[in-house]
DNA sequence: GATGAATGAGTTTTCATTCAT
DNA sequence: TATGAATGAAAACTCATTCAT
């Protein structure tokens, strides 16, 4: 009992740090973000940060899996009330849209990731971990498909490797140029972000149904 | 005459300079290259460096620069031979897709440039020509579409920049996922780069074309 | 109170700095010095240099203030006890020398930034306040000088600014020669720098005083 | 005779080089002039300048030599035309005053040169040759009181050691403050260089001159 | 003689991490 | 636990000097 409150004291101390670090890597980057940047922004003194986190990478990917957690909690979450797999593929496009949107900083901060990815050293554990992540949710839309060709919501002839990878490609570019691009589009189109999304996935969900004989 | 030697072998060794540099900005990330891992790549002083370069920063955006620049070319020439807009739109994919591949070190930069854009200070004269270069190739999908709407090759119903914002988004996000986790992908399915290309395109232009009515 | 100490602290530890950066701006000049020979001088690294000074340059001009700063104190301190205008100047004068001889490292630093002075940049904020600062011991100078001559301790037919200018510029230059020159002045004959500062003020002294009129 | 042409030409060169040299000198101060700015002011490669001068030092102290022979010759021709001792020591401070008006540029790096000279490696060559050249000056102060006072043209109750001393301190300390100070002044006083220069000989002629008796 | 490209040691400054209090 | 002063390795950039042409 004594152990998990403070585990929890812990644990929520942690939660601010990594609030403020976010804030600062996805504005910033991970370079440019200093460790005395941290500190001030929550309020706490240099030396505290280290009492949570070993170093400033561990700080970095601790805040990268807690986002990527919730994401994964999402989808399932989402993917819980659909009756067939088309529904389900569906439902995670939608749920990624919704989380670049009410979860912007994970969103962003999942992003700075995954493009900085390669830049990471491949053998460190934290790196692994969240190579991890991104593939159990790739497997979740395959498992989705291959329901759906099953239960003939979705149009049996597609090839559920292609298709799948085609479709997360699809939506995480989409999502990423909006979010990257949020500006420079404001300045071409009238639309915002939802619309957009909206579009694409009404374009798409035609593309897929298993009404359509490709 | 003589001048034209000179900036000819002015030219070529800043073109040297930049093919070792920019191996190294894919690899590490521009923060994470130091002058002195570029000197010893190029075989020069670290001081030779800066008799091209006034500075990293302007040797990061002037490689920059040369591959959009390239990409611009390969773009214009590939629709010069097109005669209706969804000739033109096909064709932008398939240089964009083919420059990710023949050209892969000035294609990863361009992208290490674009998803780092926003911790660059935007008012740097280099941050903003890089981003116009961005812009002008934008401007021709948007012409494409619409000259294909004219001539009767696209669909009249569809919005011109809702689908030439989703087509960029779609084909940017589809060949930076092929390229970033090529190595995920590899381990998930037997395909290679230019098979999910194709695909995709196969899938695409149906949706594309004025023949079917959405 | 805990403030007033952490202040304290902090403002002894800058002195200590101060003091070491000093002796070597006056040995080797601004240039010369480099931040890792203060580090090493004042026994710490040479990161420390950085958490009191933001630069070197900072460093060397508050060490210039510091000096200038102790100057005007000494010199109202001392024409606090004068009964007369020309008192007043003599005891400027004196206290100048006493100055370059008891605070000898403080009056060589002044003495270097001061012949610097037109090589730093004018428009930097540092360099103006130095300005200032010597621009308020020459008004001492003049308002002594007219009071001088208002309380009849001072010839009246001499031009207030002219005998201001000239006196300041002698001073000055006497001292500058004693102390730039000291080892050839030693070659040259047995006087030590106190018995050609009395030559020069007795001979000045009659000069300047009311009983003689020029 | 063609040795003599050669070494007229060579020193030409030499003359041109300093001359550009000098002006950055004194702008900038030694540290911060380069020697690619000495070679574009002077219109010449970089490597050009090394072979006329061994160093950058070489460079920089044979100007200065020249500047100080320029003087000491403007001296000895001014001395010339005097019929006894006072004469003479009113005609150094005359020449030196003239000398840094119309040989502005011989001044200031004469000025530029001493009040750096500590800060110079004294077992330099260059360093004790320029030093033995104001010696020379000095001697021949020395030597012109000594003959003033011979010949009764100067107070024979003066020590000429003492007033030797003094005299060439105020008079390179007021030369110096004005020519420093020039702007200075300019804001205090609407009095020019030649007029505070007048002021000053016409009061110390008085201290000096054998009429009166100290 | 003349050139200017190339060099690399040396400079200022930053910042993740440690540790005495 | 919490602090923040201290550290020193590492980075960008400069510039006197050399040397092949």
């Amino acid at each position: 009992m004594k152990y998990n409150k403070i585990d929890n004291k812990k644990e929520k101390k942690k939660n601010l740090i990594m609030d403020a670090a976010e804030k600062l890597f996805i504005q910033k980057g991970y370079q440019n973000t200093t460790m005395t940047e941290i500190a001030k922004k929550s309020k706490l003194a240099k030396g505290t940060l280290y009492l949570y986190f070993s170093s400033k990478k561990d700080l970095y990917f601790t805040s990268v899996e807690r986002a990527l957690r919730t994401l994964k909690e999402l989808i399932d979450e989402g993917i819980n009330n659909c009756k067939n797999g088309f529904e389900k593929v569906v439902s995670m496009g939608k749920t990624y849209v919704n989380f670049s949107i009410n979860y912007e900083n994970y969103y962003r901060l999942i992003l700075d990731y995954e493009t900085q990815e390669t830049k990471f050293d491949e053998s460190d554990p934290n790196v692994k971990k969240a190579y991890e992540k991104s593939e159990e949710i790739f497997n979740l839309l395959v498992s989705s498909v291959t329901e759906g060709k099953n239960d003939g919501s979705i149009d049996k002839n597609l090839d559920t490797t292609k298709i799948s990878i085609v479709l997360w490609a699809e939506i995480t570019g989409l999502v990423q140029q909006v979010s990257l691009r949020r500006d420079l589009y404001k300045k071409w189109t009238a639309l915002n972000p939802g619309q957009i999304f909206d579009y694409y996935i009404e374009v798409t969900q035609r593309m897929l149904s298993a009404q359509k004989s490709y």
